[in-house]
DNA sequence: CAGGCATTGTAACAACTGTTTGTTAGGACC
DNA sequence: GGTCCTAACAAACAGTTGTTACAATGCCTG
C-alpha cells in the first residue's frame, strides 16, 4: 500500500503532515514571545520553510492563530472529559477536572497554554475568535460548578472565575520541581470547598 | 505667583508635567492593546507630541513602560498598606488587602492593572525588570498570608498565588455592573477562609 | 535685550512586518 | 507523454517599527 492510498483512505492530504508541523512551531513560539512578538518568518525557520510558504496552509496569521488556539481547546476539552468521565460525586468530578486541566497545560503540549493567556489585549476581531473558543471550554467548568451542592447564596459565576483564574494564573509562574501540577490542581478545589479557618 | 516659581519650589521641572501626561498616555494605550501593539507613535498622539520628542523624556521603550509598570506598583502597594494599616486581625487584614488591590485595579488609574498582566511572554531583559517591581509588591501579600493563623500542612506559597491568581485574573473578565470590585475581593477571601461545603 | 537652556518638531535611518506574486520541482492521473 | 495538483522557493511589495541627529522654538535669567 502506498503512502498515498493510505493518505486517501484516512482522508488526509500529505499536506496536512507539514500543517501539524507549522501549528507546532507556531504554538511553541507564540508561548515563549507571544502572538505579536512571533513573526512569521519565526515560525517558518522554526519549521523548516520559508515565510511566504505557509501561506498555501493557512491564509493569514490570525487564521494560524484560530487554529492553534483550537487545537489547545480540544486537547484539554478531551482530557477533562475523559477525567470526569463515570466520576459521580459532584466535588471529585471538580477535583478530577482541575488534576487534568494542570496536567494537560504542564504536559508538554504547547496548544493548551495558550488557552490560559489573557487575550484582553489582543486586536478586535482576533479576540472575538478567540473569545468563542474560550467560552465553549470555560462551559465544562461552568456545569461541573452548577452541579456542586452549595448554598444559594453563593455566586456560582464568581466562583467559577475564582478557581479558573488560580488554575490559570499558574502558567505565570510553574516550574517543575515543586509540587506537581496534579496536587496544585487538587489543592485549590480543596482549600476551595474546606476552607482554611 | 507664578507657575514657575511654584514649579521650582516644589523641585520640579516643566517638563515633569509633560513626562507624567506621558506616561497616562502609554499606561492607556498599554491596557488597551498591550506593549507590542502600542508604538511610541501611538502614545505621543495621544499625548498631542510627536514621536521623537518622546526621547527627551524618556531614552527607550523599555524605559518607558518600566516607568508606568512602577507607578502602578507604587499606586497599589499605597493603597494596601493604608488599607492595612491598624487592622489587628489577621484574616481582616488580607480581607481589606484584597478589597483595596481590587479597588485600585478598578478604580480609573491606568497604570495599577498593568501590574496584573502576564508578563512571562516579554522579552527577556524586559522581563527580568519587570519581574523584580512585581515582587516587591507581591512580597506585601507573602506577609499577610504569613501571619494567618494556619495548620502546618498547609503551603502558604501556593495559597498566595491562589488568591492572586482569583484577583488578577478579575482584570480579563471584570466589567462594571455587577459586583463591585471591593465585594469580588471580599468574596474571594471568604470563600478561602470558610470553604463552601 | 541678549544668551542659554529646556523642550519640541522635522526628517530620516535601517530593520522588520504580513502578505503577494511568479516560478519551479515532483508526483499522480488519464 | 501530456496535464494537473501539491508544495515549496525566491523576491519583492508597501507599511510600520524604534531610534537618532539636527534644527527650531520659546521661556528665564542676567
Amino acid at each position: 500500500m502506498t503512502e498515498n492510498t493510505r493518505v486517501r483512505e484516512e482522508g488526509l492530504h500529505r499536506s496536512d503532515n507539514r500543517r501539524q508541523e507549522l501549528m507546532a512551531a507556531a504554538a511553541h513560539l507564540f508561548n515563549q514571545r507571544g502572538y505579536d512578538a512571533t513573526s512569521m518568518r519565526d515560525i517558518a525557520r522554526e519549521a523548516g520553510m520559508l515565510a511566504g510558504s505557509m501561506y498555501y496552509h493557512f491564509s493569514s496569521k490570525e487564521d494560524l492563530i484560530v487554529a492553534t488556539y483550537e487545537e489547545g481547546k480540544r486537547l484539554i476539552s478531551t482530557a477533562v472529559l475523559e477525567a470526569t468521565d463515570g466520576v459521580e460525586d459532584p466535588w471529585e468530578r471538580l477535583t478530577q477536572a482541575a488534576i487534568a486541566h494542570m496536567n494537560t497545560l504542564f504536559g508538554g503540549n504547547n496548544f493548551s497554554i495558550l488557552l490560559c493567556a489573557d487575550i484582553s489585549r489582543t486586536a478586535p476581531t482576533l479576540r472575538s475568535r478567540l473569545i468563542e473558543i474560550r467560552d465553549s471550554y470555560d462551559k465544562l467548568f461552568m456545569d461541573l460548578i452548577e452541579d456542586l451542592p452549595l448554598p444559594d447564596n453563593i455566586d456560582k459565576g464568581l466562583l467559577r472565575l475564582s478557581l479558573l483564574g488560580s488554575l490559570n494564573w499558574s502558567t505565570s509562574w510553574y516550574r517543575p520541581g515543586g509540587q506537581t501540577p496534579a496536587q496544585i490542581g487538587a489543592f485549590f478545589v480543596r482549600v476551595m470547598r474546606d476552607g482554611l479557618a
